[in-house]
RNA sequence: GCGAGAGUGGCGGAAUGGCAGACGCGCCGGACUUAGGAUCCGGUGGGCAACCAUGAGGGUUCAAGUCCCUCCUCUCGCACCA
């Protein structure tokens, strides 16, 4: 995903002496196998070089207006692909170093001096601004990458060429593919001091400072004689005074406070302003997390020793909005670390989970637009002027929609626990979640079910100690109690997959319920219960941790639940020994069959044969083949 | 246009290539009750059935929601990056 803002891409600087003077234009290329068909330049109107071309020509005046009407539109206006391609000739030439010819520089509004060079070298017939831009100029088009097929003709073709080809009209390159084209023309560039390969990267513009009160304050003074000068070392960090106004109106806060704002130059001693912007947050939650591993380092603001035995973090839990923004600055700050020899490897964090938005529907009254829900009666009708509401998609949630819920209602009335039993089951969280009142009923539903459950039998489950013996019935209550185990610790642990976690332990709940009373009583099985109880506590307690101490202490659990180590599951005795199998002839289920885990292919193979259904659609065939997936499915393969 | 993700019952969602629909919601029925919008128990994809069903269509395989091709739809991000 973050690809397209990283925006590596391998090419070429090459550089174009100018006709009739000094110096030379670099460019930035991808398609250095292009360069013979470069026949005209074109240039970003910000370019210094610009101006300066028209000066010399006497095009002063056409050239600026183009300039400055360029200037006025922002960059909305200007980018996106729709925007009509415009230029002037500002004019200059430059000499292609390839062909030696002259070809006139242009400045182009699509031309963006903050990338690469801020020139380009334009081959209309193989990219399609170029292409375009030519056309509108009657600029020559000149083919020299031919893909298989009918030769291109500059002048009639519909559009650029962009795909791979043979070149043509390239001098001593003819003939080369262009992927080689472009070392072979590259290299050949090199030797006379006019071209390297080199790589861009195109990170994503960040705008760090904020016209806000909270934030990181950035420690630079503006002076009048000496510019912007830093705070010095020893004043830092710079402290935010307390005593702001607060107001509404627009502009940072901070810029009314006299008394903080006018300080002396640290260089000379004037009258200075400090910086009132501060930091975007994101500057600081680049690298905050690092410093939790020395929190009262006073000399740095890491040490790497301790660096390299706790980072990098082994997990970052983030919306999708982060993967792109947060943590590629983050990303970037810590390879600016990793130069500074204060943090270890390249990456700030082994493993990235982008979880999904919390959506709801919204609702939309004709006369009064978006409605929270306690806008609306029980009948759909907005309260306030009685017209139906039309019931929108679900969206993620946002104060500007009003499909909100109000955490401290929810919590008022179902709790916390609740809250999170929910949000954590409704979906896998790498998902986006539709809210649901009615999926809120069912969470706190479940959780009056296992509160019920074990308030109930507290007495007895208090009572029995972890003992029992080897009835059939513990072997089936333990198996339950470890399957489960596995289960929710896997999901846990592996997946993040809470809501199936939820799920397992749901069904373990229903299992109970349906224990006989005698089974609570009777001390073989009692203890097998207990077992079982303070297990089900445990895998109940991340998902709803008041619950499950509140539970914990009525079964006579000692000390806190939370400090107590995760159970561990045996495999031995979650291991069933009896399984059913489904038989199928020609990829169809046609009888089911309980062997032994143990049963070997031929054993289970017999009692597939002897099935009724079975033998029923094996009827006056042969049976050409059998696989065998070992307690699961027998399948017979039959013509 | 490019990139990422997603399409499965009435709904949210389960399913290392191995019995599609776990679990929950909703709905239906029963029990307990003066009462039930509480609680407990049971049922619940479609079709009388053979069978049919995971966005559409092909393919690989004994076996496809899952793997491979060709499409369609939706969401999000980026958008003249040379």
């Amino acid at each position: 995903m973050q690809r397209n803002w990283i925006g590596r891409s391998e090419g070429a600087e090459l550089t174009f002496p100018v006709a009739d003077g000094e110096g030379g234009i670099t460019v930035f290329t991808t398609r250095p196998d292009t360069l013979y068909g470069a026949t005209f330049m074109s240039m970003a109107p910000e370019h210094p070089m610009t101006m300066e071309f028209a000066r010399k020509s006497g095009r002063e005046k056409e050239v600026r207006e183009f300039v400055e009407r360029v200037a006025r539109q922002n960059r909305e206006e200007r980018t996106g692909e729709e925007m009509a391609k415009e230029g002037v000739f500002t004019g200059g030439y430059c000499v292609n170093p390839a062909t030696g010819g002259r070809i006139p520089v242009y400045a182009a509004n699509f031309v963006l001096y903050e990338y690469g060079t801020g020139a380009v070298m334009a081959v209309p017939a193989h990219d399609q601004r170029d292409f375009e831009f030519a056309k509108k100029y009657g600029l020559p088009i000149v083919v020299v990458v031919q893909p298989a097929g009918e030769p291109l003709d500059g002048a009639a073709m519909p559009a650029a060429h962009e795909g791979p080809g043979t070149l043509v009209r390239s001098g001593e390159f003819d003939g080369l593919g262009n992927e080689e084209g472009k070392k072979a023309i590259t290299r050949h560039l090199e030797g006379k001091g006019l071209g390297r390969a080199t790589v861009q990267y195109r990170l994503r513009d960040w705008g760090v400072s904020r016209q806000r009160y909270w934030g990181c304050p950035i420690p630079v003074i503006h002076c009048e004689s000496c510019g912007i000068v830093p705070v010095p070392e020893e004043e830092l960090p710079v402290v935010l005074p307390e005593d702001i106004p607060y107001s509404r109106e627009r502009g940072n806060p901070l810029a009314a406070v006299e008394s903080w704002l006018r300080v002396p130059c640290p260089r000379c001693g004037k009258p200075a302003r400090r910086e009132t912007d501060t930091f975007d947050t994101f500057v600081e939650s680049s690298w905050y997390f690092l410093r939790y591993i020395d929190p009262k380092n006073d000399r740095a603001p890491l040490d790497p020793e301790k660096m390299r035995r706790f980072a990098p973090v082994d997990q970052y839990v983030g919306g999708v909005e982060h993967a792109c923004m947060h943590l590629i600055y983050a990303r970037f700050f810590h390879r600016y670390l990793r130069d500074k020899g204060l943090a270890p490897g390249n990456e700030p964090f082994l493993r990235l989970l982008s979880q999904g938005m919390v959506c709801m529907q919204t609702t939309e009254c004709p006369k009064h637009g978006w409605r929270y829900p306690e806008e609306v009666d029980e009948n759909g009708r907005c309260r306030q002027c009685g017209e139906k509401v039309s019931v929108g998609r679900s969206m993620k949630m946002s104060k500007s929609k009003r499909n909100v819920v109000e955490p401290s209602e929810l919590i008022a009335k179902y709790g916390a626990d609740t809250a999170r039993v929910f949000v954590l089951f409704a979906a896998p969280p790498e998902r986006d979640l539709d809210w649901s009142e009615q999926g809120v009923e069912g969470a706190f539903r479940f959780l009056g079910r296992i509160y019920r459950l074990v308030a109930q039998r507290a007495a007895e489950i208090a009572a029995a100690s972890l003992a029992w013996d080897d009835s059939a019935e513990v072997r089936r209550i333990r198996q339950a109690t470890h399957r489960t185990l596995f289960k929710v610790t896997g999901d846990i642990e592996e997946r993040f997959h809470f809501n199936t976690a939820i799920a397992a332990v749901m069904e373990m709940v229903n299992a109970l319920y349906l224990v006989e009373d005698a089974a609570w009583k009777a001390p073989a099985t009692a203890g097998a219960l207990r077992e079982a109880v303070e297990i089900l506590l445990h895998m109940l307690y991340p998902f709803a941790p008041h619950a499950a101490e509140e539970l914990w202490a009525r079964i006579g659990g000692k000390g806190l639940l939370c400090l107590r180590p995760w159970p561990e599951a045996d495999a031995a005795i979650a291991r069933e020994e009896q399984a059913e199998v489904a038989v199928q002839v020609n990829g169809k289920v046609r009888g089911k069959i309980t062997v032994g885990v143990g049963a070997t292919e031929e054993e289970v193979g017999a009692l597939a044969l002897s099935e009724p259904r079975v033998r029923e659609h094996l009827a006056g065939k042969t049976v050409r083949k059998t696989i065998y997936v070992p307690a699961k499915l027998f399948s017979i393969v039959a013509n």
